[in-house]
DNA sequence: TTAGGGTTAG
């Protein structure tokens, strides 16, 4: 044994706790075994080779660690297998940093870990350490593309650029290199550009591939294009290319997106006629994740059961998250035996993450904690998307102390953060006012300080710090305009970056402004989204501009988020807010005839205008009506208590309260 | 040699 006593700087010792060993590990492998095997021995060599030629001894001991990590990982998919040791290969020089890895498989069965958990979510354990961001390994993230572009003209450029320099080359690259900058500009959001660069690649002969023809239609699956999507795969027939399952995975992806559900399912199963396949599980995942969202419940379930003893981790992941997130509690529990009782699937910790988040949510700290001894007597792997949720629960609460705890935890367990962490982080010094902690975060991941990069979500979430302070907020156009503006666009904005500003705006009294802000996104052909359509609309009513709300509600673009009860329920306390009660019964009655039936929130304002003007017969009426289709009474009581101390409309607030006691008896009996 | 399905932002 050669694993050092202190693995780290600050001398912490990892304990070793029930390491596995395997006699044969190839024997372990699921599917590719030789290119899985070529995967290793090219870690190996990449790392070995540098710092231990010829140390025939520690060669040895690399291979055993090899084997043990193989024995782990093996429930996992091959191309995660893949992925992570093409990543390690990647990043690891030194044979200290290798045993920081091997250390790390060793840590499957480690009981500290759970325990902590526990302790931390009951009591959590306030940490003054800071984190030690140098420790934090530098990645090769944004590497590809500079390392190109520095072989090019030793200047950094957009990928679109490095796109054109390669067009340009003779002979040129290989469509290799053509699809890792697509994908580069994709992952930064630069949907629109990628597709141009598409364009101007087939205008040049670039032969394409398989996964070109993917990359793009995902593209233009985000951009909500997905009718040119499918006339790409006309083209692709043609031209010869096969379509593979990566390629109809997008398309499915994209018509989901679209919300084109049945266009989706239709698609799905005449391709697979066409080909005469069969479907794989990612193909169903994907339609299940697709259903889920539509909150096609009925739908999922009628999937999963056709999967037909083919569902993996994932699947059960989607639909028991699904379930819980309804609060359909009965289901997820039995849906959580079912797969427990399933030998073919290993549950893995993102599972019991989504599990614990959605439990969490729902403040059933019990029942989280629960999670924790399954996960120990399942044995499983604990990894950064399992951590990352005990860190959101923190940063939601306001105590980013305790969650810069846990990244603490996880650093010294070896367990990466990913960019999930540091996201989820984020969001914790901006909920906390941290600005200045927000800011350096993000620095170190923009600079590739880090072992990930930022994305899209780190700047937007980097605004909402700037946004959620009015005296910040100048600060945050300015980096709008840096990150996310015409000019100098860094990430490609979408509906939630706008979403973010305006509300802001709206919230900081300057509805012209975010009119602008509205108009530019428009401009810029990025699609509003139900939220989004959302938060302008109750921007306008709060700020008292119901003419504008009302023209915003007619565009005929936006009928297709009419759909949405939420929508109504902020015309109508909009219409009340600003005293128009005629305005208000008009859109309920427009609502019922759109055939949306009323909710609580539908009802309330109106309730409580009611009694703040002592319209006690008018009120009684509605309360059975909301009675007649279900409303429980106790619910009402609760929305008119917030109503209470809000002060809400600035009502009478004895009126109010004497409704409030009223109601309370009557929901009683 | 490159890639698809579960968690982060409104």
């Amino acid at each position: 044994m050669i694993l050092p006593d202190k693995l780290y700087g600050d001398g912490v010792k990892v304990p070793l706790v029930g390491a596995v060993s395997i006699s044969n590990p190839w024997d372990l492998l699921i599917g590719d075994r030789f290119y899985t095997r070529g995967r290793m021995q090219k870690f190996y060599n990449r790392v070995l080779g540098d710092s231990l030629k010829g140390a025939a001894k520690l060669r040895q001991e690399a291979y055993a660690r090899l084997s043990d990590w193989e024995g782990i990982e093996k429930s996992r998919s091959i191309r995660d297998f893949n992925n992570y040791s093409a990543r390690i290969a990647g990043n690891f020089e030194t044979i200290d940093a290798f045993h920081r890895w091997a250390s790390c498989a060793r840590l499957v069965t480690n009981v500290s870990v759970p325990l902590f958990c526990l302790n931390a979510i009951d009591d959590p354990v306030c940490t003054d350490e800071a984190i030690p961001w140098d420790e934090i390994r530098i990645g090769s993230g944004i590497g590809r593309l500079q390392r190109f572009y520095s072989g090019v003209s030793r200047e950094s450029a957009a990928a679109e650029d490095v796109i054109t320099e390669m067009l340009r080359r003779k002979p040129m690259p290989s469509i290799v290199d053509f699809n890792n900058e697509i994908v580069e500009l994709s992952r930064k959001g630069h949907y629109l550009k990628a597709t141009e660069s598409f364009r101007k690649m087939n205008m040049a002969g670039v032969k394409m591939s398989e996964h070109t023809i993917s990359i793009v239609t995902n593209c233009f699956g985000k951009l909500k294009l997905m009718d040119q999507g499918l006339s790409l795969l006309g083209h692709s027939i043609k031209s010869g290319l096969e379509i593979d399952d990566h390629v109809i995975a997008s398309i499915v992806d994209g018509l989901m997106f679209e919300n084109r559900v049945d266009d989706a399912i239709s698609f799905f199963k005449k391709i697979l006629m066409f080909g005469n396949r069969h479907p794989s599980t990612v193909l169903y995942n994907i339609l299940l994740k697709g259903s889920c969202q539509a909150h096609d419940y009925k739908r999922a379930i009628q999937i999963f059961d056709t999967m037909d003893f083919e569902h993996d981790i994932i699947s059960y992941s989607i639909l028991i998250s699904h379930l819980l997130d309804r609060k359909e509690f009965q289901e997820a529990v039995s849906l959580l035996n079912r797969m427990l009782c399933d030998t073919r699937v290993v549950p893995d910790s993102a599972l019991f993450g989504s599990v614990m988040k959605s439990l969490l949510d729902s403040n059933y700290l019990q029942d989280a904690r629960m999670i924790l001894p399954l996960m120990v007597q399942q044995n499983t792997y604990f990894q950064a998307n399992f951590f990352n949720v005990v860190v959101g629960y923190f940063c939601q609460r306001g105590m980013v102390k305790h969650a810069e705890g846990v990244v603490q935890f996880m650093l010294k367990r070896c367990i990466t953060p990913t960019v999930i962490t540091f996201n989820t982080l984020l969001l914790g010094y901006c909920l906390s006012k941290k600005l200045h902690s927000a800011e350096r975060l993000y620095q170190l991941m923009i600079r590739g300080s880090l072992n990930v990069s930022a994305d899209i979500v780190s700047a937007t979430t980097l605004l909402k710090c700037y946004c959620s302070n009015p005296s910040s907020l100048e600060k945050g156009l300015k980096f709008f305009e840096k990150t996310f503006g015409k000019k100098t666009m860094v990430f490609a904005p979408n509906a939630v970056t706008y979403a973010t500003i305006i509300q802001a705006l709206f919230k900081a009294k300057n509805p012209d402004l975010a009119s602008e802000y509205l108009h530019e996104m428009k401009s810029r052909d990025i699609h509003a989204s139900q939220k989004l359509y959302g938060v302008a609309l109750n921007g306008f009513v709060t700020n008292g501009d119901l003419e504008s709300a009302n023209s915003y509600f007619n565009e005929p673009e936006n009928d297709v988020f009419n759909n949405n009860v939420v929508v109504w329920n902020i015309m109508i306390k909009g219409a009340i807010i600003n005293g128009r009660f005629v305005l208000a019964k008009a859109y309920m009655d427009g609502m019922i005839k759109r055939g949306i039936k009323p909710d609580l929130k539908s009802f309330t304002p109106m309730l409580i205008a009611f009694y703040a003007h002592n319209f006690t017969i008018e009120a009684d009426n509605l309360v059975s009506e909301m009675r007649k289709i279900g409303i429980p009474l106790w619910l009402v009581c609760n929305e008119l208590k917030v109503a209470y101390e809000k002060s809400w409309l600035a009502v009478e607030k004895k009126r109010l309260w004497i409704a409030m006691k009223k109601l309370e008896t009557e929901a009683m009996s």
